[in-house]
DNA sequence: CGTGAATCCCTAACAGCGTTAGGTTCTACG
DNA sequence: CGTAGAACCTAACGCTGTTAGGGATTCACG
């Protein structure tokens, strides 16, 4: 039989992380206030601890969801006949993921709030996005570790980058698209001396 | 004749600002109180207030003092033979003064205080600084203001990356050194095709 | 030298924050 | 219908940045 409890106290649970989403993306990731929250929900602050345990507790809870959407955004991705595709769209995917939602990208990427560490089981799929990554490249031909540390640091600086300024989509693709073409230049590149 | 006073004055702003980096490195840059902050001064936190006349006037004068100091190492950079060189050099520069100080970067480079916004003052020598990156490219015949862009995205990202892993200057430079060589390999290949 | 002004630093306090304690009201099941 | 427990409340604590206002020290000047 259902649990209808059980089903009310996710949803409400789901409700508040979405008026926390709202909120984030309205008035900025860290002038996010339990108060405000609480009140969007029509609660009392203290009340929002009967779902999360604290604040950071819902910060984990949306860093989760963050990491679970960019996943499946990455899973969702066509196959692609020519390699160059797949490192193009991977590339628009994160910049654009990143510009879509800086305040999203804040919390994902850069360590911005202060005494927040995500739990084990965020922290773990953020690893698997990142290990995802990793064998596409094995299996694109692009062997060397530091290849895809060169990589992720390219698409990232390029997402932060636009996120810092006002980020406009024509731009940062075009952008985006370059930065592809001279990552792959530069491995063909070394590849073909190594012949 | 001197004028004791506002040197005293000058001294004590310096000394606040010196225990505020100190504290910043200690604890993280969010983390910074103004109790804190006064106690390592020998001082109640409102007594701050007559040498700064917020805790964002004091992030500010921080920020101006990062960007002085960052000024100050590109102009002191030497002239190369090699553009390669000199390439090199400045990446290499600004993923070092990243990674020395991550809390100074994280003030400098991404908005990681809430309602802070920098001075006009302050704000002018960060434009001095790209400006000045713009001029030396131009120089050295990096004409395409996207190639600019893709330059800075590059080694910002390669700098953020480093501090949000514990950094190895063994690698990091390793990794700078690549990148300077796929972004140089890249805008000559698309001169000779261009010719 | 004495005096007025300016500077320096203090205490007290306010509103807001995340959080805890403890109590009340509602709801769903035996 | 009675009761366990979930859901939500109010009050309060210690922290934050900040303001108001007062006492002490220091300096320049008549």
């Amino acid at each position: 039989m259902r649990d209808r409890r059980a089903e009310r106290r996710e949803a409400t649970k789901a409700e508040i992380l979405d008026a926390a989403w709202e909120l984030v993306r309205a008035e900025g990731l860290a002038t996010l206030s339990l108060r405000d929250l609480a009140r969007k929900v029509g609660m009392q602050a203290p009340s929002l601890y009967s779902y999360f345990e604290s604040k950071h507790a819902i910060y984990d809870a949306m860093f989760l969801q963050g990491n679970l959407e960019l996943l499946r955004r990455y899973e969702a991705l066509p196959e692609f006949d020519d390699p160059v595709d797949e490192f193009r769209s991977n590339a628009r995917l994160f910049v654009g993921f990143t510009v879509e939602d800086p305040a999203r990208a804040q919390l994902m990427f850069m360590r911005s709030i202060p005494g927040f560490e995500p739990s084990a089981e965020t922290y773990g799929v953020a690893v698997r996005i990142v290990e995802r990554g990793r064998e596409r490249f094995k299996k694109l031909g692009v062997t060397k570790p530091e290849h895809f540390d060169l990589w992720t640091g390219i698409v990232s600086g390029l997402a932060f980058q636009q996120i810092a300024n006002e980020p406009d989509t024509e731009r940062w693709t075009r952008l985006a698209d370059e930065a592809v073409d001279m990552f792959l230049g530069h491995i063909n590149t070394k590849r073909g001396r190594a012949k």
